[in-house]
DNA sequence: CATATATTGACATTATATTGTCATAATGTC
DNA sequence: GACATTATGACAATATAATGTCAATATATG
């Protein structure tokens, strides 16, 4: 193969490149709308997402995300301020403290899980399960790969 | 189905939203470094893209990247500075002019090219066209139901 | 034709993200 | 233990993006 030409995969690759940046769009705005009735955005959502299982510290949250550390810093004191996240000293490391929920915090992610739930029931309508793991895998080993 | 749980293909749409979050970072990362050599960015080479076939104006850029119009008039502007678009007098309408490439900006786009479709290669290389079209139906079809 | 509505680009303001630098702390190497 | 390397969070400066407003233009409706 010499490239000067697209393969067919590469095409169709590409073609995925442009979509997916329509989709994150269209994400990130949908997002938002579902959030904004708690004062939310889906930046901070995901920043709650990331540690309502188990409390870790910001730059953990930016690597686990895929997010810069310093966006994560920032939303992350945005939350604190809203007192939906606070800092719990961490054993292993003096400066890194864990990121954590609070009450309130936690109350408000199971609220809007509960609107996420409806709301992704409602998109996810009409796909069958094995198209959906494919486009998963497919996005997830792309992504990989670069 | 009473919606207080997550359907199956919903746990899976929510999988895929996370990721694309994250494939979406790397595509612009990897973007960007493609486009260094040339000065550019994702973000000023996905205009480029958007007039490579027939000049359009800045509105109809916008809507068919999925783009701001004032994120996609801010771009087009550091291009014109750059010399690599133009605007050019539109007979449909007088204050909507249509961006098009200059000679260098069509130059510049085609060593881009072939950049790009070195690298597209290299990363679709291995994946099935079949898979790469399930996974590009799958989440233009999402994209449209938000 | 007249008028209402929608689109478009410019501009200003605010919000958000990126980048670079630094001090502190942890980890690995000798 | 001593030292270099890496990770982390804070901070500042800059760059980029989002939002709201406006005037000009185009389009639809009557």
């Amino acid at each position: 193969m010499i490239d000067t030409n697209h393969t067919h995969t590469a095409a169709l690759f590409t073609e995925i490149i442009l979509e997916t940046f329509k989709f994150n769009g269209r994400l990130i705005t949908a997002g938002d709308a579902l959030t904004k009735p708690f004062g939310l955005t889906s930046a901070l959502w995901q920043i709650m997402g990331a540690i309502k299982e188990a409390p870790i510290p910001m730059a953990q949250i930016a690597r686990n995300m895929g997010l810069s550390r310093q966006g994560v810093r920032r939303s992350t004191h945005v939350l604190i301020d809203k007192g939906l996240v606070r800092f719990e000293e961490n054993p292993d490391h003096k400066r890194a403290k864990r990121v954590a929920l609070t009450d309130k915090g936690r109350d408000a992610f199971r609220q809007l899980e509960k609107t996420q739930i409806t709301w992704s029931n409602a998109v996810a309508k009409g796909f069958s399960g094995e198209e959906l793991k494919t486009a998963l895998r497919v996005i997830r080993a792309l992504g990989e790969k670069l």
